[in-house]
RNA sequence: GGCGGCGUAGCUCAGCUGGUUAGAGCACGGCACUCAUAAUGCCGGGGUCAGCGGUUCAAGUCCGCUCGCCGCUACCA
């Protein structure tokens, strides 16, 4: 059993699972970004990492897409989940895990947490009533209706008609007052701070007892002991995070790995995942997940992104266009995460080029090339830190505590800006001490300032390693760090002088403007 | 309608429990430097801290109101 005060524990980070009649775009890959740096950053630090994500399968849409498509539904969400899977591969994620709803691990989970609950007398049989239109195959609230000569239609123009249809339902007004408790208890349980706010407020407000079963369609996961129902969208969903933990197979992997460190959500739908998932949790006396982050929406060049104004963000294509890591760091340098932010040409140029290619890259290229041409392409030995580098060598050596407090609340943008802000300090402290003037007056010297440069190099690529792998790991290489030297633990064990170290080349490739 | 938040330099934003000349990045101007991806560093201009009125020895920082945004939520037939 794992030890929970342990800073080596294990770590289970999460991304939603993705409904397959979606293509994949921007907000699929901001959503598995933020748990993949996470997910690195975990590991960076040694801990045992279970970083998942995957498809949500089930559901109506999808057996009618399906039966569009001509094709059996299995056949067709094989097909389609596969873009999810393309994207995480593009996006260079390194997610442990890849759960798909239909699995038979997933159906096994799913019935083990219902009947859990119905024995501990959470579910009971009702009737699911509401306006449904036929033509959509959708129930609509009344709010949505407008009515026409007595008749109410959808926001569609789809007429509707009030339908009764049998339905279990779980009994979340029972849960309010322990759920406030749990988020008085726990105040990151919600974050970002004022998401919780809204939650509580909601619960606050009062729940009803929440429909989780359906007789109008059949592409789901049976409810055990009635086949006339299938589970209904949420409990079906949520459930994948235990399925993969290993609920109810593998008791051993379950202990390890849950309750979950962190679910990254969109704000879409934090409210089922910070009211109806722990409720279902504590229901079925499992544990709640840790905490729930609901990240905010892109806009494109100011707009809204919508599917009928054509300006919906293709991943695949940035990624093309400007090259994996850019995209990475920009997505979560630009926008505080858990806001709203807004994506532009102009403002992701502004950063790669200022940035990545001017602040950072260049710092490593003249660097490097200082080391390269007058150290005879060798490491200095560590180096003496004189009065004059005290500034500089402390700002370094906190780097990685200020990122790692930064990473521990998911302030991604402000993790970024600190290392920004030590690599603006090390290009002033290469100017002022001038190691190219040194090499005349002061050889010695030269040698000194260059290893300290090293060292905050290295530092550097080590902490943004989990934002950029592909670059950081030729950052790495040029300042001849070895493979098992690249973890946060590491960076106490200066590098041997002497090293032989390649020649330098670019990291960051400056993008023209205008194009 | 209710609850919550926001409105600070041209732009994007920091400014914890109120306390010396309000900060950062970008943009702009000047200077320096030349190791480097024509990169870097330094200095500087610029803000009635949305408005009005209070509390206080002292208020972007607390209170009230007004205007303008945004989020959540509820809907008034």
């Amino acid at each position: 059993m794992p030890d929970p005060a342990s800073p080596w524990r294990p770590c289970f980070i999460t991304t939603p699972i993705y409904y397959v009649n979606d293509r994949p775009h921007i907000g699929h890959a901001y959503t598995s970004l933020a748990a993949d740096v996470l997910a690195r950053w975990r590991r960076l630090e040694g801990r045992d990492v279970f970083f998942l994500t995957g498809t949500d399968e089930h559901g109506q849409k999808v057996e009618k897409a399906a039966k569009d498509a001509g094709m059996d539904p299995q056949d067709f969400t094989d097909q389609v989940s596969q873009h999810f899977r393309d994207l995480a591969v593009t996006m260079g994620f390194s997610n442990d895990g890849f759960i798909r709803t239909t699995e038979d691990r997933h159906k096994r989970a799913c019935a083990a947490l219902w009947e859990k609950l119905a024995a501990n007398g959470e579910i009971y049989l009702g009737h699911y009533e509401g306006w449904y239109a036929v033509r959509d195959e959708a129930f609509y609230g009344p709010d949505e209706l407008t009515e026409r000569d007595g008749v109410k239609y959808a926001p569609s123009g789809a007429p509707v008609e009030w339908v009764r249809e049998p339905s279990y339902f779980f009994r979340l007004s029972a849960w309010a007052d322990r759920l406030l408790k749990l988020y008085e208890d726990n105040p990151d349980f919600i974050l970002p701070a004022s998401r919780r706010n809204e939650v509580i407020a909601f619960v606050k407000a009062g729940l009803g007892d929440l429909s989780i079963s359906r007789t109008s369609f059949r592409w789901g996961v049976p409810v055990p002991g009635d086949d006339a129902h299938v589970m209904y969208v949420w409990l079906d969903a949520l459930t994948n995070y235990i399925t993969a933990a290993g609920y109810p197979d593998d008791p051993a992997a379950f202990e390890k790995w849950w309750p979950a460190d962190i679910h990254f959500v969109g704000k879409d739908i934090l409210r089922f995942h910070a009211i109806y998932w722990p409720a279902f949790l504590m229901a079925a006396g499992l544990a709640p997940p840790k905490r729930v982050f609901a990240h905010g929406w892109w806009t494109n060049e100011g707009q809204k992104i919508s599917k009928s104004l054509g300006n919906v963000i293709d991943p695949v294509a940035l990624v093309d266009e400007f090259g994996l890591d850019p995209i990475r760091y920009f997505l979560l340098r630009e926008v505080p995460f858990g806001q709203d932010g807004d994506f532009s040409r102009a403002a992701l140029i502004a950063r790669n080029n200022g940035e990545l290619a001017d602040t950072l890259g260049n710092l490593a290229n003249r660097t490097l090339s200082l080391i390269q041409r007058n150290c005879e392409g060798r490491l200095p030995p560590p180096a003496t830190v004189r009065d004059t580098d005290q500034l500089f060598i402390q700002e370094l050596k906190v780097l990685p505590t200020e990122v790692r407090v930064r990473l521990d609340s998911q302030e991604f943008h402000l993790a970024l800006d600190a290392i920004m802000a030590a690599a603006r300090s090390a290009n002033g402290y290469i100017t002022v001490h001038a190691p190219w003037a040194l090499k005349k007056t002061d050889p010695a010297r030269m040698l000194e300032v260059l290893r300290h440069l090293h060292d905050a190099l290295r530092v550097f690529a080590t902490v943004l390693q989990p934002f950029m792998p592909t670059t950081m790991a030729k950052l790495l290489d040029q300042l001849g760090v070895p493979e098992e030297a690249r973890g946060l633990g590491a960076l106490s064990t200066p590098l041997p002088g002497g090293l032989v170290l390649p020649p330098p080349a670019p990291l960051f490739a400056k993008i023209e403007a205008g194009a």
